[in-house]
DNA sequence: GTCTATAAAGCGATAGAC
DNA sequence: GTCTATCGCTTTATAGAC
C-alpha cells in the first residue's frame, strides 16, 4: 500500500487505510509505517505533530473528498434526482458496498470522538444539510426533508454497521436501493 | 464506577464501560482500574486471560442482557406490536437515547472485529430474527418482514452514529419513532 | 527526504506479600 | 481477594547520519 511517496499527500491513503482498520489508539506507528511505506523518520517529516496530526489530515482529506464528490453535487445538481442518484454511486463506491468502515461514524461513537469533535460533527452536519437542500428544491417540505436526510445518512450508517458485522455486502447494496427509492417516493409525491 | 466488587460479575459494568468508550486497543489496564475501581491483580484473579479474556466476558453478558430483555420477549410476545413497543422502550433506555455507543457495532467496524466475529456476529444475526418472527406472527411476509428488520435494527445503529456525532439525542429517540411507525405501519396493512 | 538508533513512557502480564 | 513491585516488550517521539 503506498509505495509511490513523493510527497505528504502521497501518504494519506494508507493513513486511512491504517486508521479505519485500526481506530485511532489501535493504529501504531509500525502499522502506519507499514500501510504506507514509510518509517518513523519520514512519517514525522511530513507530520511534525506525530500521530495526533496525521489524524487530523486524513479527517481533512475525507472532508475534502465528500465536499466535493458528494456534498456539493448533491447541493447544485438542477435535477434533486440526479443529485441523489450519484450521491448513492458514489457512496457505494466510497464504501465499498460497506466492506470498509465510515471513519467518520467509528470514531464518533468514543472518546475519540472528543479531539475530533468539530471534524466529525460538520463532516455529519453537512452531508445533511447538502441532502435535505436538495429534497428541498425538489419540492419537499423542510421539516421533512430534514427527518428524511437523517434517515437516509443515518441508514447508510447503519447498513455500514450491519453489513460488515455480519459480512454481507448485499445487506449494504439492498439497503442503499431502499433509501434510494424512499427519497424518489417523497420527491415524486411532493413534485 | 463500581465501586461495590465482591465477585466477577461485579466488575462488568466497569468493564463494559471502559471498553465501549475507549475501544478495546484504547482500553488500558489502567483505564480498566479506574473503571472498576480494582487492581490489576484482581483483575487478573477474576480473568487470567487478561484483556482478552475480559473482552470476552463483556460481550457475553451484552449478548445475554439482550437475549433476555429484547430478543425472547420479542419472539415470545403474543401481540407483536407489544414485543416491539417493548424493544424499543428497552432499547432507548439500554443505549440511553443514543448517548451511549453500541460495543457490538462499534468493535464489528474495525480489526477487533476478528477475533470476536462470531459473538458479533450471533448478535446482530439473532436480533434481527427475532423481529423478523415477530413480523411474521404479525401476518408480514417472510421477504418483507426481513428486510424491514434489517432496516430497523440497522436504522438504530445509524441513530447511535448520528445521535453521538451530533450529539444530539433528541435524533436518536425521534428516528425511533419514525422505525416503531414503520414497524406498525407494515403489521396494519397486513393484519 | 529517508533511514537507524535511542530515549522516555506506557503497555500487558506475572510474582509474591498480605 | 487485593495489593505493590517488577519484568519484558511496545509505544510515541526525537536525534542525527546519510
Amino acid at each position: 500500500m503506498g509505495r509511490i511517496v513523493a510527497e505528504r499527500a502521497d501518504t494519506l491513503p494508507g493513513l486511512i487505510e491504517a486508521f479505519r482498520e485500526h481506530g485511532y489508539a489501535g493504529a501504531s506507528l509500525s502499522t502506519i509505517g507499514a500501510a504506507t511505506g514509510l518509517g518513523r523518520g519520514s512519517l514525522y517529516h511530513f507530520f511534525p505533530g506525530g500521530k495526533r496530526e496525521m489524524a487530523e489530515a486524513v479527517l481533512a482529506d475525507i472532508a475534502v473528498w465528500f465536499e466535493a464528490s458528494v456534498f456539493t453535487p448533491l447541493a447544485d445538481a438542477e435535477d434533486p434526482r440526479a443529485g441523489i442518484e450519484a450521491m448513492m454511486v458514489a457512496i457505494d463506491r466510497y464504501f465499498q458496498s460497506g466492506r470498509r468502515a465510515c471513519l467518520m461514524g467509528a470514531w464518533g461513537l468514543g472518546a475519540t470522538r472528543d479531539p475530533f469533535a468539530e471534524a466529525i460533527t460538520g463532516y455529519f452536519q453537512r452531508w445533511i444539510a447538502a441532502l435535505q437542500a436538495a429534497l428541498m428544491r425538489g419540492g419537499v417540505a423542510a421539516d421533512h426533508a430534514l427527518t428524511l436526510a437523517q434517515d437516509v445518512v443515518g441508514g447508510i450508517q447503519g447498513a455500514i454497521t450491519l453489513s460488515r458485522a455480519l459480512d454481507d455486502p448485499g445487506l449494504f447494496r439492498a439497503t442503499l436501493g431502499r433509501l434510494t427509492a424512499r427519497l424518489y417516493t417523497a420527491l415524486a409525491s411532493a413534485g
